[in-house]
DNA sequence: AAAAAAC
Protein backbone atom coordinates (compact mmCIF):
# COMPACT_ATOMS: atom_id res chain seq x y z
CA UNK A 1 0.00 0.00 0.00
CA UNK A 2 2.77 2.50 0.81
CA UNK A 3 4.26 2.91 -1.99
CA UNK A 4 1.17 3.21 -4.45
CA UNK A 5 1.13 6.77 -3.76
CA UNK A 6 3.93 7.53 -5.66
CA UNK A 7 5.15 5.33 -7.91
CA UNK A 8 6.34 7.02 -10.07
CA UNK A 9 9.33 9.19 -8.00
CA UNK A 10 9.90 6.67 -5.42
CA UNK A 11 12.57 4.03 -6.44
CA UNK A 12 11.17 1.01 -5.12
CA UNK A 13 13.34 0.37 -2.30
CA UNK A 14 10.54 -0.85 -0.95
CA UNK A 15 9.75 -2.01 2.85
CA UNK A 16 11.68 1.61 3.26
CA UNK A 17 9.43 2.84 5.87
CA UNK A 18 8.31 6.80 5.71
CA UNK A 19 11.20 7.44 8.11
CA UNK A 20 14.02 9.41 7.16
CA UNK A 21 16.71 7.19 5.42
CA UNK A 22 19.58 6.42 8.48
CA UNK A 23 22.89 7.94 7.32
CA UNK A 24 26.05 6.24 7.36
CA UNK A 25 27.49 8.09 10.42
CA UNK A 26 25.25 6.33 12.74
CA UNK A 27 26.80 3.56 12.35
CA UNK A 28 29.47 2.68 14.72
CA UNK A 29 31.86 2.46 11.71
CA UNK A 30 35.61 3.37 12.24
CA UNK A 31 36.60 6.84 10.91
CA UNK A 32 38.49 5.31 8.49
CA UNK A 33 35.38 3.45 6.43
CA UNK A 34 33.25 6.47 7.10
CA UNK A 35 35.78 9.06 5.24
CA UNK A 36 36.12 6.11 2.13
CA UNK A 37 32.26 5.81 2.12
CA UNK A 38 31.85 9.76 2.36
CA UNK A 39 34.54 9.75 -0.44
CA UNK A 40 32.25 7.82 -2.70
CA UNK A 41 29.50 10.38 -2.13
CA UNK A 42 27.27 8.04 -0.26
CA UNK A 43 25.42 9.64 2.90
CA UNK A 44 22.30 7.49 3.16
CA UNK A 45 21.80 3.87 3.12
CA UNK A 46 19.83 1.92 1.06
CA UNK A 47 16.97 -0.33 2.69
CA UNK A 48 19.26 -3.63 2.36
CA UNK A 49 22.02 -1.56 3.97
CA UNK A 50 20.40 -0.65 6.75
CA UNK A 51 18.59 -3.77 7.44
CA UNK A 52 22.08 -5.99 6.81
CA UNK A 53 24.78 -4.00 8.17
CA UNK A 54 23.73 -4.03 11.56
CA UNK A 55 23.70 -7.70 11.89
CA UNK A 56 26.77 -8.40 9.70
CA UNK A 57 28.15 -5.78 12.75
CA UNK A 58 26.66 -8.10 15.56
CA UNK A 59 28.90 -11.09 14.18
CA UNK A 60 25.52 -12.72 12.55
CA UNK A 61 24.93 -14.99 9.43
CA UNK A 62 23.12 -13.52 6.89
CA UNK A 63 20.89 -13.86 4.12
CA UNK A 64 20.71 -11.25 1.95
CA UNK A 65 17.98 -11.35 -0.41
CA UNK A 66 17.52 -7.44 -1.80
CA UNK A 67 16.64 -5.98 -5.60
CA UNK A 68 19.06 -5.37 -8.07
CA UNK A 69 20.96 -1.91 -7.98
CA UNK A 70 20.39 -1.34 -4.09
CA UNK A 71 23.42 -1.53 -2.97
CA UNK A 72 24.23 -5.25 -1.79
CA UNK A 73 28.00 -5.14 -2.60
CA UNK A 74 28.09 -2.04 0.09
CA UNK A 75 25.71 -3.85 2.32
CA UNK A 76 28.36 -6.73 3.47
CA UNK A 77 31.81 -5.25 2.43
CA UNK A 78 31.78 -2.15 5.00
CA UNK A 79 30.72 -4.20 7.90
CA UNK A 80 32.99 -6.94 7.26
CA UNK A 81 35.68 -4.24 6.49
CA UNK A 82 34.75 -2.70 10.06
CA UNK A 83 34.54 -6.26 11.97
CA UNK A 84 38.40 -6.84 10.70
CA UNK A 85 39.35 -3.58 11.97
CA UNK A 86 38.20 -4.50 14.88
CA UNK A 87 40.05 -7.53 15.09
CA UNK A 88 43.11 -6.25 13.77
CA UNK A 89 46.10 -7.26 15.75
CA UNK A 90 48.85 -4.60 14.24
CA UNK A 91 51.86 -6.68 16.13
CA UNK A 92 51.24 -9.26 14.03
CA UNK A 93 53.53 -8.43 10.98
CA UNK A 94 51.27 -7.51 7.40
CA UNK A 95 53.32 -10.26 5.73
CA UNK A 96 52.34 -12.76 8.13
CA UNK A 97 48.31 -11.86 7.52
CA UNK A 98 46.38 -14.68 6.59
CA UNK A 99 43.16 -14.42 4.46
CA UNK A 100 40.70 -13.39 6.79
CA UNK A 101 37.70 -13.09 4.29
CA UNK A 102 36.57 -14.63 1.04
CA UNK A 103 33.92 -13.41 -1.12
CA UNK A 104 33.29 -15.65 -4.13
CA UNK A 105 31.23 -14.40 -7.30
CA UNK A 106 29.87 -16.96 -10.07
CA UNK A 107 31.42 -14.58 -13.08
CA UNK A 108 35.12 -13.07 -13.46
CA UNK A 109 33.19 -9.49 -14.72
CA UNK A 110 31.69 -9.40 -11.31
CA UNK A 111 34.39 -10.50 -8.78
CA UNK A 112 36.33 -7.71 -10.37
CA UNK A 113 33.44 -5.08 -9.80
CA UNK A 114 33.28 -6.54 -6.35
CA UNK A 115 36.60 -5.95 -5.54
CA UNK A 116 37.02 -2.62 -7.18
CA UNK A 117 34.23 -1.55 -4.35
CA UNK A 118 36.01 -3.17 -1.55
CA UNK A 119 39.23 -1.28 -2.47
CA UNK A 120 37.57 1.64 -2.58
CA UNK A 121 35.89 1.01 1.22
CA UNK A 122 39.12 -0.27 2.45
CA UNK A 123 41.56 2.42 1.06
CA UNK A 124 42.01 4.69 3.90
CA UNK A 125 43.06 1.54 5.94
CA UNK A 126 45.99 -0.78 5.62
CA UNK A 127 43.54 -4.15 4.76
CA UNK A 128 44.65 -5.60 1.71
CA UNK A 129 42.38 -6.80 -0.76
CA UNK A 130 43.22 -8.80 -4.20
CA UNK A 131 40.95 -10.69 -6.63
CA UNK A 132 41.50 -13.54 -8.50
CA UNK A 133 39.89 -15.39 -11.74
CA UNK A 134 40.59 -17.68 -14.17
CA UNK A 135 41.68 -16.52 -18.10
CA UNK A 136 44.22 -14.29 -16.85
CA UNK A 137 47.81 -14.62 -16.07
CA UNK A 138 48.67 -16.52 -12.58
CA UNK A 139 51.49 -15.06 -11.33
CA UNK A 140 50.55 -11.50 -10.58
CA UNK A 141 47.92 -13.29 -8.70
CA UNK A 142 50.14 -15.56 -6.99
CA UNK A 143 52.54 -12.70 -6.09
CA UNK A 144 50.21 -10.98 -4.65
CA UNK A 145 48.85 -13.88 -2.44
CA UNK A 146 51.88 -14.45 -1.41
CA UNK A 147 52.86 -11.42 -0.58
CA UNK A 148 49.78 -11.30 2.05
CA UNK A 149 46.12 -10.68 1.68
CA UNK A 150 43.10 -10.02 4.12
CA UNK A 151 40.35 -10.00 1.70
CA UNK A 152 40.39 -12.39 -1.23
CA UNK A 153 37.82 -11.68 -4.07
CA UNK A 154 37.95 -14.76 -6.02
CA UNK A 155 35.41 -16.81 -9.10
CA UNK A 156 35.32 -20.73 -8.25
CA UNK A 157 38.07 -22.40 -10.86
CA UNK A 158 41.01 -20.05 -10.21
CA UNK A 159 40.64 -20.17 -6.63
CA UNK A 160 41.04 -23.94 -6.03
CA UNK A 161 43.97 -23.42 -8.71
CA UNK A 162 45.52 -21.35 -5.99
CA UNK A 163 44.82 -23.24 -3.32
CA UNK A 164 46.65 -26.33 -4.76
CA UNK A 165 49.13 -24.85 -5.72
CA UNK A 166 49.33 -23.56 -2.11
CA UNK A 167 49.54 -20.12 -2.99
CA UNK A 168 46.86 -19.34 -0.41
CA UNK A 169 46.35 -20.78 3.02
CA UNK A 170 42.48 -20.27 3.88
CA UNK A 171 42.40 -22.32 7.40
CA UNK A 172 42.41 -18.88 9.18
CA UNK A 173 39.24 -17.40 7.09
CA UNK A 174 36.82 -15.48 9.40
CA UNK A 175 34.15 -14.39 7.24
CA UNK A 176 32.59 -15.49 4.26
CA UNK A 177 30.52 -13.78 1.22
CA UNK A 178 28.60 -15.51 -1.71
CA UNK A 179 27.79 -12.78 -3.76
CA UNK A 180 24.88 -14.15 -6.11
CA UNK A 181 24.23 -16.68 -3.58
CA UNK A 182 21.62 -18.53 -5.75
CA UNK A 183 24.09 -18.91 -8.53
CA UNK A 184 26.90 -20.24 -6.12
CA UNK A 185 24.58 -22.95 -4.63
CA UNK A 186 23.42 -24.43 -8.06
CA UNK A 187 24.03 -27.37 -9.25
CA UNK A 188 26.63 -26.21 -11.85
CA UNK A 189 28.83 -24.13 -9.19
CA UNK A 190 28.05 -26.50 -5.73
CA UNK A 191 31.00 -29.33 -6.08
CA UNK A 192 33.58 -26.05 -6.87
CA UNK A 193 32.02 -24.37 -3.70
CA UNK A 194 31.87 -27.38 -1.47
CA UNK A 195 35.11 -27.94 -2.23
CA UNK A 196 36.31 -24.92 -1.62
CA UNK A 197 34.66 -24.47 1.65
CA UNK A 198 35.85 -28.26 3.08
CA UNK A 199 39.43 -25.62 3.27
CA UNK A 200 37.70 -23.15 5.63
CA UNK A 201 37.24 -23.16 9.23
CA UNK A 202 33.89 -24.16 10.30
CA UNK A 203 33.57 -21.20 12.58
CA UNK A 204 33.41 -18.32 11.13
CA UNK A 205 30.60 -15.66 9.61
CA UNK A 206 29.01 -16.79 6.24
CA UNK A 207 26.91 -14.39 4.16
CA UNK A 208 24.71 -14.72 1.36
CA UNK A 209 23.49 -12.59 -1.10
CA UNK A 210 21.26 -12.54 -3.94
CA UNK A 211 18.31 -10.73 -5.38
CA UNK A 212 16.72 -13.63 -6.19
CA UNK A 213 16.08 -16.67 -3.52
CA UNK A 214 14.18 -19.50 -4.92
CA UNK A 215 12.82 -21.77 -2.25
CA UNK A 216 15.07 -24.53 -2.90
CA UNK A 217 18.07 -22.54 -2.93
CA UNK A 218 17.00 -21.26 0.77
CA UNK A 219 17.01 -24.73 2.14
CA UNK A 220 20.22 -25.61 0.80
CA UNK A 221 22.02 -22.59 2.16
CA UNK A 222 20.61 -23.29 5.77
CA UNK A 223 23.03 -26.04 5.61
CA UNK A 224 25.86 -23.74 5.37
CA UNK A 225 24.77 -20.98 7.42
CA UNK A 226 24.66 -21.01 11.65
CA UNK A 227 21.67 -19.60 13.06
CA UNK A 228 20.88 -17.45 10.05
CA UNK A 229 18.98 -14.08 10.23
CA UNK A 230 17.13 -13.75 6.44
CA UNK A 231 17.03 -10.50 5.29
CA UNK A 232 14.58 -9.19 3.00
CA UNK A 233 13.69 -6.25 1.36
CA UNK A 234 10.73 -5.68 -0.41
CA UNK A 235 9.47 -9.50 -1.99
CA UNK A 236 12.38 -11.04 -2.86
CA UNK A 237 12.59 -12.13 -6.61
CA UNK A 238 10.83 -8.77 -7.43
CA UNK A 239 12.08 -6.22 -10.26
CA UNK A 240 12.48 -2.72 -9.45
CA UNK A 241 9.15 -0.33 -10.40
CA UNK A 242 11.23 2.17 -12.04
CA UNK A 243 11.95 -0.48 -14.43
CA UNK A 244 9.22 -0.53 -17.37
CA UNK A 245 8.78 -4.24 -18.29
CA UNK A 246 7.36 -5.04 -21.77
CA UNK A 247 6.66 -8.31 -23.26
CA UNK A 248 6.70 -8.11 -27.34
CA UNK A 249 5.02 -10.96 -29.36
CA UNK A 250 7.70 -11.44 -32.00
CA UNK A 251 9.09 -13.97 -34.80
CA UNK A 252 12.94 -14.86 -34.69
CA UNK A 253 13.01 -13.16 -37.89
CA UNK A 254 11.59 -9.87 -37.02
CA UNK A 255 13.22 -9.58 -33.21
CA UNK A 256 16.25 -7.53 -34.82
CA UNK A 257 14.35 -5.06 -36.60
CA UNK A 258 12.17 -4.41 -33.68
CA UNK A 259 14.91 -3.66 -31.12
CA UNK A 260 16.50 -1.18 -33.38
CA UNK A 261 12.95 0.52 -34.00
CA UNK A 262 12.51 1.24 -30.30
CA UNK A 263 16.37 1.90 -30.24
CA UNK A 264 16.01 4.59 -32.47
CA UNK A 265 12.15 6.02 -31.18
CA UNK A 266 12.59 6.06 -27.87
CA UNK A 267 16.17 7.55 -28.60
CA UNK A 268 17.41 5.03 -26.04
CA UNK A 269 21.60 5.93 -26.15
CA UNK A 270 22.61 2.38 -24.90
CA UNK A 271 21.38 -0.86 -24.25
CA UNK A 272 21.95 -4.58 -23.45
CA UNK A 273 20.74 -7.36 -25.60
CA UNK A 274 20.67 -10.65 -23.59
CA UNK A 275 20.86 -13.78 -25.63
CA UNK A 276 20.69 -17.46 -24.59
CA UNK A 277 23.74 -18.93 -26.43
CA UNK A 278 27.35 -17.88 -27.22
CA UNK A 279 26.56 -18.19 -31.06
CA UNK A 280 23.81 -16.85 -31.12
CA UNK A 281 25.06 -13.87 -29.67
CA UNK A 282 28.04 -13.54 -31.52
CA UNK A 283 25.88 -13.72 -34.76
CA UNK A 284 23.45 -11.55 -33.44
CA UNK A 285 26.73 -8.92 -32.67
CA UNK A 286 27.53 -9.20 -35.95
CA UNK A 287 24.42 -8.19 -37.37
CA UNK A 288 24.21 -5.17 -35.40
CA UNK A 289 27.66 -4.86 -36.25
CA UNK A 290 26.66 -4.65 -39.79
CA UNK A 291 23.71 -2.30 -39.20
CA UNK A 292 25.71 0.27 -38.23
CA UNK A 293 25.62 0.19 -34.75
CA UNK A 294 28.79 -0.13 -32.38
CA UNK A 295 28.66 -3.63 -30.86
CA UNK A 296 30.36 -5.03 -28.58
CA UNK A 297 29.92 -8.35 -27.20
CA UNK A 298 30.86 -10.41 -24.23
CA UNK A 299 30.25 -14.43 -23.57
CA UNK A 300 32.43 -17.58 -22.40
CA UNK A 301 33.75 -18.38 -25.76
CA UNK A 302 36.06 -14.46 -25.85
CA UNK A 303 39.13 -14.39 -24.27
CA UNK A 304 39.40 -12.60 -20.38
CA UNK A 305 41.12 -9.88 -22.44
CA UNK A 306 38.08 -9.44 -25.29
CA UNK A 307 35.55 -9.49 -22.47
CA UNK A 308 36.99 -6.92 -20.31
CA UNK A 309 37.71 -5.12 -23.15
CA UNK A 310 34.44 -4.87 -24.67
CA UNK A 311 32.80 -4.29 -21.12
CA UNK A 312 34.92 -1.44 -20.67
CA UNK A 313 34.12 -0.22 -24.14
CA UNK A 314 30.58 0.12 -23.58
CA UNK A 315 30.86 1.51 -19.95
CA UNK A 316 32.94 4.15 -21.06
CA UNK A 317 29.57 4.56 -24.21
CA UNK A 318 31.86 3.97 -26.99
CA UNK A 319 29.38 1.39 -27.83
CA UNK A 320 25.89 1.30 -28.45
CA UNK A 321 25.19 -2.35 -28.01
CA UNK A 322 26.16 -4.70 -26.06
CA UNK A 323 25.58 -8.08 -27.08
CA UNK A 324 25.62 -10.89 -24.51
CA UNK A 325 24.70 -14.05 -22.72
CA UNK A 326 24.52 -14.36 -19.67
CA UNK A 327 27.42 -14.23 -17.78
CA UNK A 328 26.49 -10.32 -18.01
CA UNK A 329 22.90 -11.35 -16.14
CA UNK A 330 24.36 -10.96 -13.28
CA UNK A 331 25.43 -8.40 -10.46
CA UNK A 332 26.84 -5.97 -13.49
CA UNK A 333 26.89 -2.43 -12.54
CA UNK A 334 26.71 0.11 -15.49
CA UNK A 335 25.56 3.33 -14.51
CA UNK A 336 22.64 4.90 -16.21
CA UNK A 337 22.13 1.96 -18.45
CA UNK A 338 18.04 2.73 -20.03
CA UNK A 339 17.79 -0.33 -21.45
CA UNK A 340 17.79 -3.86 -21.65
CA UNK A 341 16.64 -6.27 -24.34
CA UNK A 342 15.71 -9.80 -24.69
CA UNK A 343 16.43 -11.28 -27.72
CA UNK A 344 15.83 -14.73 -26.67
CA UNK A 345 13.33 -15.08 -23.30
CA UNK A 346 15.82 -16.74 -21.13
CA UNK A 347 16.02 -20.43 -19.64
CA UNK A 348 15.70 -19.47 -16.14
CA UNK A 349 12.91 -17.48 -14.74
CA UNK A 350 15.63 -15.74 -11.70
CA UNK A 351 17.79 -14.89 -14.85
CA UNK A 352 15.16 -12.50 -16.24
CA UNK A 353 14.84 -10.79 -12.75
CA UNK A 354 18.62 -10.41 -12.84
CA UNK A 355 19.01 -9.46 -16.59
CA UNK A 356 16.69 -6.48 -16.56
CA UNK A 357 18.01 -5.65 -13.28
CA UNK A 358 20.94 -4.22 -15.44
CA UNK A 359 18.76 -0.93 -16.09
CA UNK A 360 16.97 1.19 -13.53
CA UNK A 361 19.78 1.04 -11.21
CA UNK A 362 19.78 2.93 -7.95
CA UNK A 363 16.58 4.16 -8.41
CA UNK A 364 16.61 5.66 -12.26
CA UNK A 365 14.72 4.88 -14.71
CA UNK A 366 14.76 1.90 -17.33
CA UNK A 367 12.84 -0.12 -19.92
CA UNK A 368 12.90 -3.75 -20.10
CA UNK A 369 11.98 -5.21 -23.19
CA UNK A 370 11.71 -9.39 -23.96
CA UNK A 371 10.50 -10.27 -27.24
CA UNK A 372 8.38 -13.43 -26.89
CA UNK A 373 7.85 -16.25 -29.71
CA UNK A 374 5.34 -18.71 -29.77
CA UNK A 375 8.21 -21.08 -28.49
CA UNK A 376 8.74 -19.28 -25.11
CA UNK A 377 5.02 -19.26 -23.58
CA UNK A 378 5.88 -21.71 -20.95
CA UNK A 379 9.14 -20.15 -19.99
CA UNK A 380 6.99 -16.88 -19.80
CA UNK A 381 4.52 -18.77 -17.00
CA UNK A 382 7.64 -19.29 -15.51
CA UNK A 383 8.20 -15.80 -15.21
CA UNK A 384 4.92 -14.34 -14.65
CA UNK A 385 5.12 -16.52 -11.59
CA UNK A 386 8.24 -15.60 -10.35
CA UNK A 387 8.29 -12.02 -10.54
CA UNK A 388 3.86 -12.06 -9.74
CA UNK A 389 3.20 -9.87 -12.05
CA UNK A 390 0.76 -10.53 -14.94
CA UNK A 391 2.31 -10.60 -18.01
CA UNK A 392 0.37 -9.11 -21.07
CA UNK A 393 1.90 -9.29 -24.56
CA UNK A 394 2.25 -6.46 -27.20
CA UNK A 395 2.41 -6.23 -30.61
CA UNK A 396 4.25 -4.35 -32.39
CA UNK A 397 4.23 -2.46 -35.98
CA UNK A 398 7.18 -2.14 -37.77
CA UNK A 399 7.43 0.84 -39.71
CA UNK A 400 9.48 -0.44 -42.65
CA UNK A 401 8.52 -4.19 -43.23
CA UNK A 402 12.08 -5.42 -44.11
CA UNK A 403 12.30 -7.27 -47.15
CA UNK A 404 12.81 -10.55 -47.38
CA UNK A 405 14.07 -13.37 -49.21
CA UNK A 406 12.39 -16.20 -50.79
CA UNK A 407 13.89 -19.18 -50.71
CA UNK A 408 16.19 -19.34 -53.89
CA UNK A 409 18.26 -21.75 -55.92
CA UNK A 410 21.91 -20.90 -55.37
CA UNK A 411 22.94 -19.96 -58.56
CA UNK A 412 20.56 -16.65 -58.31
CA UNK A 413 21.47 -15.79 -54.75
CA UNK A 414 21.71 -12.23 -54.41
CA UNK A 415 25.36 -11.40 -54.11
CA UNK A 416 26.73 -9.80 -51.25
CA UNK A 417 26.64 -6.07 -52.92
CA UNK A 418 22.41 -6.64 -53.56
CA UNK A 419 22.17 -8.10 -50.11
CA UNK A 420 23.55 -5.60 -48.33
CA UNK A 421 21.19 -2.51 -50.29
CA UNK A 422 18.16 -5.27 -49.78
CA UNK A 423 19.15 -6.22 -46.13
CA UNK A 424 20.61 -3.19 -44.98
CA UNK A 425 18.92 -0.13 -46.23
CA UNK A 426 15.23 0.36 -45.05
CA UNK A 427 16.16 1.52 -41.60
CA UNK A 428 20.09 2.17 -41.07
CA UNK A 429 21.73 4.08 -40.18
CA UNK A 430 21.38 3.88 -36.42
CA UNK A 431 23.96 4.69 -34.34
CA UNK A 432 24.11 7.39 -31.60
CA UNK A 433 25.31 9.87 -33.67
CA UNK A 434 22.72 9.87 -36.00
CA UNK A 435 20.04 12.16 -36.18
CA UNK A 436 17.56 9.89 -35.92
CA UNK A 437 18.75 8.64 -32.54
CA UNK A 438 19.09 12.34 -31.52
CA UNK A 439 15.35 13.25 -31.96
CA UNK A 440 12.91 13.40 -28.84
CA UNK A 441 10.86 10.37 -28.95
CA UNK A 442 7.42 11.32 -29.32
CA UNK A 443 5.20 12.07 -26.80
CA UNK A 444 2.45 9.23 -27.92
CA UNK A 445 3.95 5.96 -27.65
CA UNK A 446 3.10 4.50 -30.88
CA UNK A 447 4.37 0.98 -31.02
CA UNK A 448 2.82 -0.32 -27.94
CA UNK A 449 -0.27 -0.88 -27.15
CA UNK A 450 -1.36 0.01 -23.52
CA UNK A 451 0.63 2.47 -20.52
CA UNK A 452 2.57 1.02 -18.07
CA UNK A 453 0.91 0.03 -14.83
CA UNK A 454 3.50 0.58 -11.80
CA UNK A 455 0.36 0.02 -9.47
CA UNK A 456 0.04 -3.28 -10.87
CA UNK A 457 2.78 -4.58 -9.06
CA UNK A 458 0.23 -4.37 -5.36
CA UNK A 459 -2.82 -6.62 -7.22
CA UNK A 460 -3.05 -10.43 -6.24
CA UNK A 461 -0.54 -11.73 -8.67
CA UNK A 462 -2.95 -12.47 -12.21
CA UNK A 463 -1.81 -15.99 -12.26
CA UNK A 464 -3.27 -16.72 -9.11
CA UNK A 465 -6.34 -15.74 -10.03
CA UNK A 466 -5.75 -17.46 -13.44
CA UNK A 467 -5.21 -20.19 -11.77
CA UNK A 468 -8.32 -19.91 -9.59
CA UNK A 469 -10.56 -19.18 -12.38
CA UNK A 470 -9.69 -21.53 -15.37
CA UNK A 471 -8.17 -25.08 -14.91
CA UNK A 472 -6.35 -24.56 -18.02
CA UNK A 473 -3.40 -26.37 -18.16
CA UNK A 474 -0.54 -24.38 -20.04
CA UNK A 475 -0.23 -21.26 -21.87
CA UNK A 476 -3.68 -19.78 -21.89
CA UNK A 477 -4.00 -19.42 -17.84
CA UNK A 478 -0.92 -17.28 -17.60
CA UNK A 479 -0.66 -15.11 -21.10
CA UNK A 480 -3.38 -12.74 -21.49
CA UNK A 481 -3.90 -13.22 -24.88
CA UNK A 482 -4.54 -10.22 -27.25
CA UNK A 483 -6.46 -10.42 -30.57
CA UNK A 484 -3.40 -10.89 -32.51
CA UNK A 485 -1.38 -12.68 -29.75
CA UNK A 486 -4.64 -15.63 -29.28
CA UNK A 487 -3.96 -15.87 -32.98
CA UNK A 488 0.03 -16.34 -32.56
CA UNK A 489 -0.67 -18.61 -29.70
CA UNK A 490 -3.30 -20.80 -30.77
CA UNK A 491 -5.08 -19.56 -27.42
CA UNK A 492 -8.55 -21.37 -27.01
CA UNK A 493 -11.74 -19.80 -25.80
CA UNK A 494 -10.99 -20.63 -21.62
CA UNK A 495 -12.72 -23.71 -20.55
CA UNK A 496 -15.80 -23.12 -18.29
CA UNK A 497 -14.95 -24.41 -14.80
CA UNK A 498 -14.89 -27.89 -14.88
CA UNK A 499 -13.87 -28.21 -10.52
CA UNK A 500 -16.91 -27.63 -7.91
C1' DA B 1 16.72 -25.94 -25.76
C1' DA B 2 22.36 -22.90 -22.23
C1' DA B 3 25.85 -20.50 -19.55
C1' DA B 4 29.25 -20.07 -16.17
C1' DA B 5 33.69 -21.50 -13.74
C1' DA B 6 40.49 -24.00 -14.32
C1' DC B 7 44.57 -25.47 -16.88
Amino acid sequence: MSDTASPSVQPDLAGAEPAPPARFDTLPLDPKLLRAVADSGYLTMTPIQAKAIPIVLQGRDVMGAAQTGTGKTAAFSIPLLQRMLKHENPSVSPARHPVRALVLAPTRELADQVAENVKKYAKHTNLRSVVVFGGVDMKPQTAALKAGVEVLIATPGRLLDHIEAKNCVLNQVEYVVLDEADRMLDIGFLPDLQRILSFLPKARQTLLFSATFSPEIKRLAQSYLQDPILVETARPNQTASTVEQRFISATDDDKRAIIKQILKERSIRQAIVFGNSKLGVARLARAFERDGLRTAALHGDKSQDERLKSLEAFKRGEMDVLVATDVAARGLDIADLPAVFNFDVPFNAEDYVHRIGRTGRAGASGLAVTLVTKSDARLIADIEKLIKREIVLDTFELENERPRFERRSREDAPDRQERQERYERPDRPLRATSPALRTPAPSADPFFNKPYEASSRDEPPAWEKAKAATPVKGLSSYIKPKKQVAALFGAKKPAAPAES
